[in-house]
DNA sequence: CCAATTTCAGTTTAACTGATATTA
DNA sequence: CTAATATCAGTTTAACTGAAATTG
């Protein structure tokens, strides 16, 4: 039998904690937001219009990690709903750049009160310099993420070029 | 449209922190992981196990926030594919405790090292109390959050014993 | 021509819901 | 009888892939 082992209990990685918390998250945002009639995916691509500006489908994809075409849908049903207009500029190809519609921002006034409260319930407790700290861990592991995204993007044939 | 974004541009809430990082850590766990022919979700549910001893899927469906009927079939796929086996023991109603098989445990073995040096890659350049801290922050917050949780829903008693 | 983007169309997968059986 | 679990079955949604058109 490969029966149980009483084995030492091993400190959960950093990575489990974080995806946790991101679960966490995930089910209280969705249930803050559901009465609003948005997910937690379309909520956060509309903060991001309002904090960064006009931006791509293609942009908005990449910041989520989706492929092109699954943000392009989620941001023609913004549109369609009315929270965002697109619109060319020059200098930026075929692009349209989405942004904050009046009615898109007065549903992100709404939204974020209660977002903001559950924000608040995760970080009570904790003092101004942990926070700082966690803010700044999690940054610089997004930062190292991507740094190894990429160097293992170089050596990955894009299986590309020619026939 | 009238507002744009006057001037400041706001620091992103640390809930949105927390999901990028996971997002990130997804993308290269999946590619590190796919060689094994497992998903994050399906490592995860292996180390759970592993950490944790004999969990029923039930018990697996809760820390996953997935319905039992969805973590279900991933315990049929991982005891088809031989990496855990269910049993039931005396006092436990009908579930069916699942632990992994010398399989399983070998496949943690091979997936683990590649595993370990993500964590090590995220982490990297940070110190030893910065390290902890965002640990403890990271715990907070899913200790607060599944305060909220349980607040917020007042019925049933669904209290689950995990530990 | 090339690269990025948008857009149309179809597919797959991973979650969901509902219903039933079993057991403490 | 009730509550938790397992399990069978079908459904929906959210991602995917492929391909074509547009533009600087």
């Amino acid at each position: 039998m490969t029966g149980g082992h009483p084995d030492a209990e091993r400190a959960p990685m950093t990575m489990y904690l974080v995806k946790q918390l991101e679960l966490a998250i995930r089910a209280l945002l969705d249930d803050v937001l559901r009465p609003y009639g948005v997910t937690t995916l379309q909520y956060t691509a509309l903060t991001v219009l309002q904090d960064r500006g006009a931006l791509s489908s293609a942009q908005l994809a990449r910041r989520a990690f989706l492929r092109p075409q699954t943000m392009h849908q989620m941001v023609l049903t913004l549109e369609e709903r009315g929270f965002i207009a697109r619109e060319t500029r020059p200098g930026n190809g075929r692009a349209l750049l989405a942004s904050l519609t009046e009615a898109g921002t007065r549903l992100l006034d709404e939204c974020t009160p209660a977002v903001l409260e559950l924000e608040h319930a995760m970080l009570a407790d904790l003092s101004a310099g942990q926070r700082l700290t966690v803010r700044e861990g999690l940054e610089h592991g997004i930062a190292a993420l991507s740094n190894v995204s990429r160097a293992r993007r170089m050596h990955h044939p894009v299986a590309d070029t020619d026939e």
